[in-house]
Order: C-alpha cells, then sequence, then structure tokens
DNA sequence: CCAGAATTTGAGCAATCACTCAAGAATCAC
DNA sequence: GTGATTCTTGAGTGATTGCTCAAATTCTGG
C-alpha cells in the first residue's frame, strides 16, 4: 500500500485552530503554521489544499466545539432557561481555556472584507446555526411553559447573541476576569428573569 | 517659504480611516492607501511616517467623531438617561453612514495581535475613554435623581459598552436594517427602564 | 529485498509587502 | 527672473507572502 501519515489530522487542525485563533487569519503566515504544526509547506497543502481552505476547516472545527458546550451546558440546567443561562455563566469565564476571550466567529467576521464571499458566507452560517439553537432552546421553553406565550423566541435569540457577541469582545479588552463574570451573570439573570413566576 | 501641500491633512485623514474601517488595519496595502488617498509612498511617509503611524492617527479620529456623536445625543435628550437611549438608538441606525457597521475600535482591538502592545494600549484607552463618558452620564443621572442611589454607574457603563459592542458586531453580521434597530431598541429601553418612577 | 504507492521535504517561485531616496516640480521672498 | 525651501514622485529596496514540485523518504504487499 503506502507510507501511513505522520499527523492525525484532528490534532493538526487543534494546532491550527488555536494559531488562527490566536492571531486572526490575515495575520497569521505560513511560517508561524509551518512552526505550529510541525509541517512543511508541502504537507500542509496536500492535507489542506490552501491557507484559506484550512481556515475554512478550523472555522467550521470551532463551530463544532462550540456547539458541543452549549449543548453540554443546556443538558447540565434543570429547565431550558436554566440551560441558557449555564451557558452564559460559563463564557463569562473564558480565558482559562482559549487562545482569545473573543469569539472566534466575530473575529472572522469584522476582519473579513466584504469581497471575500465565500468566507463571510461560511461565517454567516454558523453564526445562524448557533442563533437557530438559541432559538429553539427558547421555543422549548416556550412549549414548556417556562416562557409565555407572548416572548418571541426567535428575537430573545438574536438579542442572546448580540449580548454574548459583546460580552466576548468586552472580555477582550480587560484584564479583570472578575468584571467579565459580573457581566455574564448580568446577562444570565436577564435570561432567568424571563421565567414565569 | 516653500511649496504649499497639495492635500489637507483632515481630508486624507477621513479618507484613509474610511480605508482602515473598512478593510481592517492587516487587509489595507499601500496600494489601497495610495489609490484611496491619491498619494504616492514617499508623500505617505513624509506625511504620517509608517503605515501604522497613519493607521493610529486614523483610529484617534475616529473615537473624536464617536465622542463627538455621543455628545449630540446627550444633548438632545431631555435627561441624562434619555440622552444615552438616543445614543443607542443611534447607533442601531448604522450602514446608511459609515462603510463598515461593526465599531472600528473593536475590529481593531479583535485584529490586533497581543504582541503589538502600542495599538493594543491605544485601542485600550481610547475605549476605556467611551466607557468613562458613559459611567459620567449614568453618575450624572443619579446626582438628578434619574436613577437609584444603589445603581452603580461604571458597572452599567461597563454592561452598556458590552451591550454596543454586540450590537454593532451583530450589525455586521445581518443585512437587516429592521433588526438591527429592534435590537438597538430593546437596549435603549432597557437603559430607560433603570429610570426611578 | 524489491517495486510501487503515499507522504514529506525544502529550495525556490512569482507576487506582494512596507518602505526609501534621489530627482523633479511647485511655490515662496527677493 | 533667481535661489531657497518644501513637497511630490515613482522606480526600486530587501524582506516576506502564499504556494509549487521534483526529489527524497517511508511505508506496504509480495
Amino acid at each position: 500500500m503506502a507510507r501511513q501519515a505522520r499527523h492525525d489530522r484532528h490534532e493538526v487542525l487543534a494546532k491550527a485552530l488555536e494559531l488562527f485563533w490566536s492571531k486572526g487569519y490575515h495575520a497569521t503566515s505560513l511560517k508561524d503554521l509551518e512552526l505550529a504544526l510541525d509541517m512543511r509547506p508541502g504537507s500542509i497543502y496536500a492535507a489542506f489544499g490552501s491557507k484559506e481552505a484550512l481556515f475554512s476547516e478550523t472555522l467550521a472545527l470551532y463551530a463544532e466545539t462550540s456547539r458541543a458546550q452549549f449543548v453540554e451546558a443546556m443538558e447540565a440546567g434543570p429547565s431550558r432557561l436554566a440551560g441558557l443561562a449555564n451557558h452564559v455563566r460559563r463564557l463569562g469565564c473564558v480565558g482559562e481555556t482559549g487562545p482569545s476571550r473573543a469569539c472566534m466567529l466575530v473575529k472572522t467576521l469584522l476582519e473579513t472584507p466584504d469581497d471575500d464571499a465565500t468566507l463571510r458566507a461560511q461565517t454567516e452560517t454558523l453564526m445562524r446555526g448557533m442563533e437557530e439553537m438559541f432559538a429553539r432552546a427558547f421555543r422549548e421553553a416556550q412549549a414548556r411553559g417556562e416562557l409565555g406565550s407572548e416572548a418571541d423566541p426567535q428575537h430573545l435569540a438574536s438579542r442572546l447573541q448580540a449580548e454574548i457577541f459583546g460580552l466576548r469582545a468586552y472580555a477582550q479588552r480587560t484584564d479583570s476576569r472578575e468584571k467579565v463574570a459580573q457581566l455574564a451573570e448580568d446577562i444570565a439573570r436577564d435570561v432567568e428573569a424571563r421565567a414565569l413566576a
């Protein structure tokens, strides 16, 4: 048959994710990638095709990881609204884990020029996916009677996503984990406060 | 004496602002600047010293413009809280004016690598300045009895800034001006709702 | 031990990057 | 006009960019 690959694809993607998330797409050079992945340009291109394609896979991995974290937080909560609040509170504790505090999707959205339609479309799709998960959680909360029937789950989802965007961008600004945790607590309380008495 | 300069410095800065705000620092090349400013590299460097220095001046201009808009919104409102709400509602109508919907300070914060201490420090300073203006407005609202004495103006300012970060990042995501305006309205109402009856 | 398939290597490609500088052009006082 | 001063020009700098590809390497089946 053939020679076996030296690198595990998933591990390589994880390393690339760390680098891209930390530095952003434009500021990450192939030299940086060669060092971080311990691969020479030929191998990188044989495996992923281009810097942009690698970044794209990386972004998908990020979104999938985020999704998993959300599901975990939802399952931990006694109710749908509590699950959402859990998720927000956990986001308030960033910095111990990831290479950046800000959401990688937001970083990508803000640094992607208008003319790069492909990457922009992918980011938009992944963001809509996240928002749709929030919307579903709110819808289920409504169906379970946690939420009043006059509430608009889709709108609540948009609002929550915007607040999370803001929380994490602010987290990138400040060094105070305490302050970020406090902001997350505020948002989580607002979510819980929508519950019917 | 000497030859007079062909370009007005302020106009040039405004053009550079538009370009940098639209494309981001890294994605903007000197070729782009030469075209947008109608200046050759020699003139650009004679006038500003470096790409980074030009960007820095540009960022300061952006912050100053934002500050002026905030002051205008505050003066338009019958009260401090109303002024803050005005400001938020106006931010919900972005897209008609600027080259990007997202805040340039946030874009810069998210694309600036950790090792670029200078630019990071400038961004942080400008952001703190904005937050401080919010804090002062809340403090004045408290002094005027618009706000309960148990409220924490500094914290309210942080929260508002995070919400604005999120609103504008979300605005970059969606095409629906209507949705953005709705989110801005939500935030504005929350500010007004803190008023004592 | 070998033929062949799969993978890795790294020198090197054209293009672009931010930037420089000697020369030319424009405007002043006289 | 003339000389002095300032600004603009644009070809060209070395470095770096994303990327290629022929050769070397490492594996498998027979």
